[in-house]
DNA sequence: GGTAGTTCGGGTCGACAGGACCATAACCTT
DNA sequence: AAGGTTATGGTCCTGTCGACCCGAACTACC
């Protein structure tokens, strides 16, 4: 290549502040389950630009701390929840013009949470809601920035998550029968499972779930009480449940 | 672009401006095969910090472009390949002090090219290598930065990439045989397949591998000639072959 | 109390995928 | 021509997974 390009190069390259500076902010999309339907938590803007638009909630990153750090802080801030094991960085966003007031890259991260209800009243934000998801993807929204590109990857990211990890038991409390736990696969992947398939696969893999002995209430429906079990720790092993290629349909 | 907010917490919240200044790079992890082995492409720093040491090839993304095209563009002036549709992002890196001058957040993308060893020459790098992962994995090699990490990450996100797309077709030239497909799950899972088997599953996956009709020159010692295939449209499908979980062994 | 309805959980069966392995065809070298 | 090598088709067997059935245990209602 020419010398010319080489010395600009070799002197831009090397010397960051030479170069137009960006603003780094993390945004954190938390999803849950609420009635047996996915939820994103958004927070509504009380500043321009956006003013009154949906958005994720989000923040800057300080230089002293990690961006996994960043995430967790702002997720603690708006939430109050600690839940730094369930956060994953899943994608970065830095199209210019995104933020119309400077540069700005943001790096995206998705928190699995459980009960968010309650915690979003003590949270500092104006005002913040549960949306489902079906909501968003069907357009009738309309959130801030490039927001909704972030919370499409979102999801497209924990339906994959599902499948080759242990995030499901994030979805669910402390104690859950496998029919709550069933209800998150159903629900993040739009299918419907087979219960007696679903146990199978669930407790052969060993350490997964864990049998608590106890059993759990019966529903106003009645039926049989179902078992109580509890998260194991076998979170890396891959999920013991393939997402299946086509909707299943019980008779 | 010029607000000037008066509320403290507004602007501590929402402007930009008000917040410590971060670089942004993108560097580019390029992965291909030589020799029947995984290898990626590292450069020589030419100056301070880290000088002497080897890095992976990145630079400063513009404030007019996307951090896709600003990985595109680098992957093109450092090794002059087109490959857009080869580039992957991975992740982002952003730890206090991984650049010992300032605060830089960078956004790390995967490339897997064929032949690279051509075009290294036409790069305005100082000095390029192909070195094999295992050099690397084996902590015989220190690179500049946190690059070691995002090596490690990019390798194994190559690894389930393999799994879930048909990202193998890369590594390969337009036109290939199955042995040569072959050889690049081996390589990269660190497996052995049977050619019978793969070839089933391959060939069964429509529209995965189209036959051209045409048959590659046996190698020097010989043996039936081999089918040539060129890939096909289908990449989303998921790839055709599974990772098993332990190596198998041919007698 | 009895019966219907509901949920849970164990069992069976068949389809299918995947791995191991053999056989054959088509090339090389000697 | 003989033996080695590679590609590719075929067979066999096993494990997995979905579909489905049935009994167990509970509620609700008559």
């Amino acid at each position: 290549m020419k010398t010319k390009t080489g010395d600009a190069r070799a002197a831009a390259g090397y010397d960051p502040s030479q170069y137009p500076p960006f603003a780094v902010t993390v945004d954190v999309v938390i999803l849950t389950m609420s009635e047996g339907e996915l939820h994103v938590l958004l927070v509504r803007r009380g500043q321009a630009p956006f003013e009154g638009t949906w958005a994720i909630p989000g923040g800057f990153k300080l230089p002293g701390e990690t961006l996994d750090e960043a995430a967790k802080r702002e997720l603690a801030e708006e939430t109050g929840v600690d839940a730094a094991s369930l956060l994953t960085q899943f994608g970065a966003y830095g199209d210019p013009g995104r933020d119309p007031r400077m540069n700005v890259v943001t790096v995206a991260y998705l928190a699995v949470l459980r009960d968010v209800g309650a915690v979003v009243a003590g949270s500092d934000a104006a005002e913040a809601s549960l949306v489902p998801v079906s909501e968003l993807l069907n357009g009738k929204l309309e959130l801030a920035f490039d927001h909704m590109r972030i919370v499409r990857d979102a999801i497209e990211r924990v339906r994959v998550e599902l499948e080759v990890s242990g995030v499901a038991t994030a979805f669910v409390g402390t104690t859950f029968t496998l029919a709550e736990l069933r209800a998150v696969y159903e629900a993040v992947w739009g299918v419907e499972l087979d219960g007696a398939n679903f146990r199978r696969s669930v407790v052969a893999d060993e350490g997964w779930v864990i049998p608590t002995g106890r059993l759990a209430e019966p529903g106003a429906a009645g039926g049989k009480p179902a078992e109580l079990f509890r998260a194991g720790g076998a979170w890396k092993h891959g999920g013991p449940i393939r997402r299946p290629k086509r909707i299943q349909k019980r008779k």
